[in-house]
DNA sequence: GTTGAGCGTT
């Protein structure tokens, strides 16, 4: 293994000297200015000391050029005690002595044993205090512990983890007797000390699922890189609209805590007057909360609140594709093969194989960041050495491809427009349609292109699944009740059903770049199970129910789910979850035309909105306001959800 | 002191 701590492009020496800092536990009490500003001898030292640390043969540190010059080829024994920092003790914790057993010895899933020993440093003053006040939390087993501060209630505030640990949900810790993970109470954003207290075993950190690489053979240290790809790649201000005139910054950052760390919190304000204009903007720290955050409505102090990504983010979200590209296949390679080996890696929603045979395949996952850590990776699969890659859109294939299946549209008038700049907006206030009718046979097409979900799962084809727009909006709700929606990136698919065959080409509505769009029915499917609600189970329901008794969750809950609705076409997870009122019908499914443009503009109108459902609960919600009535723009049948 | 669709820059 190797420790190797790189300039990012963009970061700065203050930062990566900070990182060094935390990374190597020194007890991190000092300001982050402070940090800033010791002397670049003191960070040496400390990184001596972590490479003292690293109880392996070759430590790599790559820093800033001045630190790299001196620093360079610096390997350094493991005991060797003359590079103790001179204004630090180094401390070394016994590891076997002091700590509870559970570090005493390296078990069977420790591979690296070295990283794993408390072994840490922390300043001669504040030993003694500090010890019974910091907790040691590593990232995973294997990493280095970093030592964090307590509550004066002995409570680790979740908060303060994921400081140094962006993204984290919880603790865990290995019980020395059972040998097996133990987790830690997490009560109200605070982190509860085991019964007999925090002591000194070191802490892991748990994180969403979905930032977990279940093999982590390829790449050292992904999980790393895939929190900071994901953060910087998926993050961003929300707008929170409908705040009340009262609600501060203060109570703002603290209702949204409870969805993960908030980096930023603020309520906009008349610069005169200092009067709330009844919104504000939000930042979390990691993408899983921000998800939770965006599926829910919220209710601060008193009214029923929207978060959406703010207009101006809108396209900025998503842009990580799903799918990539299989080369140098080989013939016998089926798509079970390429599913079953790729499926450790990630949930694999699609295996696309071109026929006849053409050395190549296309494996979409769940979650676009396992696609994207496995590209520009080799991978042995039955002895065949594929090559993973970025799956390109291939930019004219849109218009090939038989006819296209035509999806039933829906219910009425929802309404994505797209306007010329890229950005999506829900317009309009009406039901989106049906689930789709089924698609038109579909003719041979190049799969190569954006958008194509043929097999896959949670897609149509030949009509059978739900299309994208399977989930039936309510109707009579407008863009209020919608931030779920485009926050996931489902916004701006309108078409119906089927998307069997041909897709019509939205790059002729004015020039958009699909790989750019954030829409992806898969990525609805990793937005649901990152947050962490356990719908993924109705991904699989291939349910044929029908009707409008769907009735919404509770507010700040999950709805429920299993009260779907579906028109034709089968019922899916989002189904009970959007289908608060009923939009209803699928339209018939449109015959394919041949060319496969515009296809999905086939379906006919689907059944009525559900008066009853109209009324759902979100609508009756005190305070709640009705959103303006809009008239139906066009409708615009954006199809190719790509990558 | 009121108000309730929107979209941040101080």
């Amino acid at each position: 293994m190797r420790v190797k701590q790189e300039q990012q492009p963009g970061e700065t020496q203050t930062q990566l000297q900070q990182q060094e800092r935390s990374s190597s536990s020194s007890s991190s009490s000092g300001s982050s200015k402070e940090a800033a500003a010791a002397a670049t001898a003191g960070d040496i030292d400390i990184i001596k000391q972590q490479q003292q640390q690293q109880q392996e043969s070759e430590v790599e540190l790559e820093l800033h050029p001045t630190n790299d010059e001196l620093l360079n080829d610096v390997k350094i024994p493991a005991a060797s005690d003359e590079l103790v920092a001179p204004t630090t003790t180094k401390s070394t914790k016994p590891t076997a002595a002091s700590s509870s057993s559970s570090s005493s010895s390296t078990n069977s899933t420790n591979t690296s044993s070295g990283a794993n020993t408390t072994t840490t440093t922390t300043t001669t003053t504040s030993t003694a205090t500090i010890m019974s006040s910091y907790i040691q939390v590593s990232e995973d087993e294997g990493e280095e512990p970093i030592e964090l501060p307590t509550e004066d209630d002995g409570t680790l505030l979740l908060t303060t983890l994921a400081a140094q640990f962006p993204g984290t949900c919880g603790l865990k810790y290995r019980n020395p007797e059972s040998r097996a993970m133990r987790g830690v109470r997490l009560v109200d954003g605070r982190l509860h000390a085991p019964e007999n207290g925090w002591g000194k075993t070191v802490y892991f950190c748990n994180f969403p699922k979905e930032n977990k690489r279940k093999s982590d053979d390829n790449l050292e240290n992904s999980t790393a890189k895939t929190k900071r790809m994901e953060t910087k790649l998926r993050c961003t201000d929300l707008i929170v609209l409908g705040l009340p005139w009262k609600t501060t910054e203060q109570n703002l950052r603290e209702y949204f805590e409870t969805f993960g760390e908030v980096l930023m919190a603020q309520v906009k304000k008349d610069s005169k007057s200092g009067q709330s204009k009844g919104f504000g903007f939000i930042r979390f720290g990691s993408y899983e909360s921000q998800l939770r955050c965006l599926a829910q409505r919220h209710m601060i102090d008193g009214r029923w609140c929207d978060v959406k990504v703010p207009n101006s983010k809108e396209g900025m979200i998503q842009q990580v594709p799903c799918k990539v590209f299989v080369g140098r296949c080989t013939e016998d390679l089926t798509a079970d093969d390429l599913r079953e080996y790729f499926t450790k890696f990630g949930e694999v929603t699609d295996v696309f194989i071109p026929k006849p045979f053409r050395a190549f395949s296309f494996v979409t996952f769940l979650d676009p960041e396992v696609a994207q850590s496995l590209c520009g990776e080799d991978h042995i699969i039955k002895g065949v050495s594929v090559h993973v890659s970025n799956a390109a859109p291939k930019s004219d294939a849109n218009n090939r491809g038989g006819g296209g299946g035509g999806g039933g549209s829906g219910g009425g008038n929802f309404n994505n427009q797209l306007n010329s700049g890229g950005n999506m907006r829900v317009g309009g206030r009406g039901g989106m349609g049906g689930g789709g009718g089924g698609g038109g046979g579909g003719g041979p097409m190049d799969n190569n292109m954006p958008g194509n979900y043929q097999g896959n799962r949670y897609m149509g084809h030949s009509g059978n699944n739900m299309g994208p727009n399977g989930w039936n909006n309510p109707g009579n709700r407008g863009n209020l009740d919608m931030p779920n929606l485009q926050a996931l990136g489902i916004t701006g698919q309108n078409n119906g059903g089927g998307q069997a065959g041909g897709m019509s080409n939205p790059l002729a509505m004015g020039g958009l770049s699909l790989s750019a769009l954030p829409m992806n029915p898969a990525l609805v499917a990793a937005a649901i199970n990152q947050a962490s609600w356990g719908l993924i189970g109705n991904l699989q329901n291939q349910g044929n129910d029908q009707g409008y008794n769907n009735q919404p969750g509770p507010p700040g809950q999950p709805p429920n789910s299993n009260n779907s609705l579906a028109a034709s076409g089968n019922s899916g997870f989002l189904s009970g979850w959007m289908n608060q009122a009923g939009g209803a019908g699928g339209g018939a499914g449109g015959a394919g035309n041949g060319d496969g443009n515009n296809a999905g503009n086939q379906g006919t109108q689907g059944g009525p909105n559900n008066p009853n459902a109209s009324q759902g609960a979100w609508q009756s919600h005190p305070g709640q306001r009705e959103p303006k009535s809009n008239p139906s723009p066009a409708l615009f049948d954006y199809q190719n959800a790509a990558n």
